[in-house]
DNA sequence: TTAAGTATGCTTTTT
DNA sequence: GCATACTTAA
């Protein structure tokens, strides 16, 4: 024990030791917030010899939830199998499950992202038929979302709202949105929060349950919390009050989201005898870094007082650098990192962050150019692309018959004959039958249908009634594999002409080669095959963080929302204008300006070696150049802490690709294999120069820079070969 | 019913 | 500048 305490330092020491009452834990950005997290677990486990199945611990992604699983299960030898470890959307699907007898859905629900969201919000409209441009769709959900991350039900909302014509209509659609989705059995992310808030409240003999269950709660970033999510956590350990908090208000940056910073900074008063520890010391940045974040956050009105320190002695600063457009901003960083390169330190170690996804695309283009190797994290999710979400909309009507949003998905997809017209009448019969879809057309009676359609309807149906009893024998990967290869799903696009196509199949490989990854895990640690309802929920809360491939040597790129609870040695952060950072949403509200800081914040602090931020004189924004000026959070920061670096232009070109003697040669319009330095032409994207050649023979993938500048993938059969 | 061609609107950040 | 939605022609 003695040695168990002596890898922590004092304050993280009483983090650990103090398991009984409620604690709040300040951690600034790199003082050993999860390591002192990781150390009360095992404290508790292995010297309170507390039951794992008594501790809860939420997590904010889930990448940091299987972190934290691993360590303890190797350094501590703890047997993780029973500790419930997750974030709250996680662990609230869990909760869920379980408790259906008390819910209005069975668990065999759906989760709905955003893109069905979206896709539900137009049929709303179109049924209440109300204008989008009046009430901009983007926005009503997005105060629907506040009200059910407040707790705030269609029935209650007029206590919380005014009543006016904008608010009524509001209301109406979250009535009606809420049993669209209860009609379908599915869930959005906010509802699985809300509905394990609203069991918990309003059954006590539930309640007490899982009071009893969790006798031990931690929850990590609490700075980041909302209204249901702290009612879940006050629901449960009001009464033990064994409930250890951590977080960092200098970190809050996702009120957008509904999260309340006012959680952690009235958590004293929420709970009786609160033990507040502060950690300040940081093990991760120079100092000159941690001088230059501070300088940046006290410049915030409302947080706890604090002030990172450290003891390491590295002299190194930051470094500003001003380019003169966002592309020599991006030609700068490969420099950098190509020098990082040829010291031999590994592209793992370094990131670049911006504010906003679409800043991706030019560092893309620089890093291909320069074969470098880099993983972009966000964006589009992995699960959310069409070709995925299309096969995930077959797996998921198998599992939940009611879910109408999948059934249209699927039944003109791949297209078999089922128009517009034919999906109306079934639409229309289905409300007059008062049945779902699937219902409505298992009945097999297409009277009001072409004869056409109603044969195709039917093949249609005979297929899902085959694979819905497959799911009772088949495992989750085969039954994808064979909903794809009966679909023909690979050559549908294999065949296609469109060049966005052949990453549509890798995507599709790659979705073959995940779920196969997930039941072989699954059966691992649970020695069963995974359920399809299970699989399918699993994969709704699924981040891109989650699919990062850690066995692969490349840069990562991300937002610095994303880069949350990481550190590089390397760092850039690049895009620092005024309108970017802060963004130009947030510049006329203080509230959102100081957000914009602590992300800015939460960057520097991510750096363990070096730190480069950069700005750009002009910036292409959608179609017009215009002339930038420096973020006004770095005037916040002293001079004397800055290296500055002004107009630089590297004359950095894109490595010269020679074309070798051999393709120098005419090419005939039938040779077989394409070489990297290769000129093609191609019908429509004209001149360019082959970059990566992917596979064998005339149809292998091709990675062209064209003259414009643009990369694309294409398939060698559409490019002719020399010039 | 589908494919190709044209118009639009959109960009903050994510579980 | 891109991706999606809608229109038009076959």
């Amino acid at each position: 024990m003695e040695k168990f305490l002596s890898q922590l330092n004092i304050e993280q020491q009483k983090v650990v030791q103090h398991t009984k009452g409620p604690v709040l834990v300040l951690a600034g950005a790199g003082s050993g917030k999860t390591r002192s997290v990781i150390y009360r677990a095992a404290y508790l486990i292995n010297y309170q010899k507390v039951n794992p199945w008594n501790i809860l611990i939420v997590t904010f992604t889930n990448k940091a939830a299987r972190e934290l699983l691993s360590r303890l299960e190797d350094t501590f030898g703890i047997s993780v199998r029973s500790l419930w470890i997750g974030t709250f959307h996680s662990i609230c699907t869990r909760i869920l499950r379980y408790e259906q007898e008390h819910l209005p859905f069975t668990s065999n629900f759906s989760i709905y992202d955003e893109s069905d969201q979206k896709s539900i919000f137009k049929k709303i409209y179109k049924e209440l038929d109300i204008d989008p441009k009046k009430f901009a769709p983007g926005k009503v959900r997005e105060i629907i979302s506040r009200q059910k991350n407040s707790l705030i039900l269609p029935k209650d909302f007029l206590e919380f709202n005014d009543a006016n014509y904008y608010s009524e209509t509001v209301l109406k659609i979250y009535k009606y949105y809420q049993n669209f989705l209860i009609r379908n059995n599915a869930l959005d992310f906010d509802d699985l929060l809300m509905y394990t808030a609203l069991l918990l409240h309003d059954h006590e003999e539930i309640r007490r349950k899982y009071e009893k269950k969790f006798k031990y709660v931690m929850i990590d970033e609490y700075q980041d919390t909302n209204y249901a999510q702290f009612k879940i956590i006050n629901l449960i350990a009001r009464n033990h009050q064994n409930l250890c908090v951590v977080g960092d208000d200098d970190q809050a940056i996702y009120s957008w989201r509904g999260a309340d910073i006012r959680n952690i900074l009235s958590f004293e008063s929420d709970y009786k005898n609160v033990l507040k520890i502060k950690l300040e010391q940081n093990y991760r940045s120079p100092k000159s870094f941690l001088l230059a974040a501070n300088c940046l956050i006290k410049n915030n009105s409302e947080r706890h007082a604090k002030e990172l320190w450290t003891a390491l002695e590295s002299q190194e600063k930051p470094e500003l650098v001003k380019l003169e457009n966002e592309n020599r901003e991006a030609e700068y960083v490969v420099r950098q990192i190509s020098e990082l390169r040829n010291k031999n330190i590994s592209l793992n170690d370094c990131v670049v962050l911006y504010r906003t996804n679409a800043q991706s695309r030019v560092f893309e283009n620089s890093f291909m150019q320069h074969q470098i190797r880099y993983q972009i994290v966000g964006g589009v999710n992995f699960y959310q692309r069409k070709e995925i979400k299309d096969i995930l909309a077959y797996l998921r009507i198998l599992v939940n018959p009611a879910d109408s949003e999948s059934f249209l998905r699927i039944i003109n997809f791949p297209a078999r004959g089922i128009g517009k017209v034919s999906i109306g009448r079934i639409l229309d019969k289905a409300v007059s039958l008062q049945k779902n879809l699937l219902q409505t057309v298992l009945e097999k009676k297409f009277d009001y249908l072409p004869a056409n359609a109603a044969a195709n309807l039917r093949k249609f149906i005979d297929l899902l009634i085959e694979w819905q009893q497959l799911t009772r024998t088949l495992p989750v990967s085969e039954l994808a594999k064979k909903v794809i290869k009966e679909l023909r799903l690979i050559e549908l696009y294999d065949n296609s002409k469109d060049p966005k196509d052949i990453s549509r199949v890798e995507n599709i490989q790659e979705f073959i080669a995940a779920t196969e990854e997930f039941s072989e895990k699954y059966l691992e640690e649970t020695g069963e095959e995974p359920k399809l309802d299970e699989y399918l929920q699993n994969i709704s809360l699924q981040t891109d963080m989650d699919n990062l491939k850690e066995d692969e040597e490349a840069v990562k790129l991300m937002t610095m929302h994303n880069a949350k609870g990481l550190e590089f040695d390397h760092v850039f952060i690049v895009g620092l204008e005024d309108g970017l950072l802060p963004h130009a949403r947030s510049i006329y509200d203080l509230n959102n300006v100081e957000e914009e800081r602590r992300l800015f914040y939460v960057g520097i602090t991510r750096a363990r070696k070096t730190l480069k931020l950069t700005y750009a004189r002009t910036r292409r924004t959608f179609d017009a150049v215009q002339t930038t000026f420096p973020s006004r959070f770095l005037s916040e920061i002293d001079d004397d802490l800055l290296k500055q670096q002004n107009e630089i232009f590297y004359e950095l070109r894109a490595p010269r690709y020679k074309a070798s003697d051999k393709s120098k040669k005419v090419v005939l319009e039938n040779e077989k294999y394409f070489k990297i330095g290769q000129k093609i032409y191609h019908d429509k994207f004209g001149k360019g120069v082959i970059l990566n050649v992917d596979g064998k023979g005339n149809d292998a993938k091709l990675t062209i820079s064209f003259s414009d500048g643009k990369l694309k993938k294409i398939k060698g059969t559409y490019v002719k070969a020399g010039i």
